[in-house]
DNA sequence: CAGTATCCAAAGGGATACTG
DNA sequence: CAGTATCCCTTTGGATACTG
């Protein structure tokens, strides 16, 4: 029993995991804008304010920024005339797709499931 | 091709989805609320707001409130003296469980990775 | 124990206009 | 196109106290 860890401490890990994963990705709109970019690939500012319903310009530059410091998406600066500015996911940020496709097959159950009622 | 499904199409509807998730999960302590119930099976009103770091009775108190309405969990009264509330999923919230194992393992690899950085 | 009620400051976030 | 700036109302949510 001593060298199994103790199931209350494994929650209580479980628990601060998901938080952390919380700290990065909640709000009303991040996974949302990180599934834009992951199911396109590359994703540019304007197109990813049409894909995310609802968001304003003021919201979007925003919580792109914040998705930027925690290295989740990659800004890329395309010398086009005028500028466009590409989005995508790093590396780390990728990691992200199985949760982002889960997210997608739950929501389209979730809806039967609603609206089934 | 004309008798596929366009993949623009089928990405508007991934994106839809993956709102209609968020509709229902998004907020600062959704997640974190279902994680605490899932993990222990059973949870009452004051284990949650110890499980969960930050959170408020107040605001405990409506998103616990909110996750019902949305038939993801289920709130039971025991008879105690005095009176205990048992919180537990239903068979829809049971659904969330692959999501809060992928942000529980996500947590821990994105602490690693921010640390390790 | 499991909440509710009230007060109030701070943050969120839309609308609109503007910039390089 | 890709944002930034400003105005200003709305929502969030902590602190504290109270109820059955």
């Amino acid at each position: 029993m001593e060298c199994t860890v103790p199931e209350k401490e494994q929650h209580k890990k479980e628990m601060m995991a998901v938080q952390d994963s919380m700290d990065v990705l909640s709000g009303k709109w991040k996974i949302a804008i990180i599934s834009s970019i992951c199911y396109y690939n590359k994703r540019r500012f304007s197109d990813i304010l049409n894909d995310v319903v609802g968001i304003s310009n003021k919201m979007l530059s925003k919580e792109l920024k914040e998705l930027e410091v925690n290295k989740l998406i990659k800004r890329s600066v395309l010398e086009t005339q005028p500028i466009t500015v590409q989005y995508t996911l790093t590396d780390h940020g990728k990691t992200l797709q199985t949760i982002i496709n889960n997210l997608t097959d739950w929501g389209i159950e979730h809806r039967k499931k609603i609206i089934g009622d």
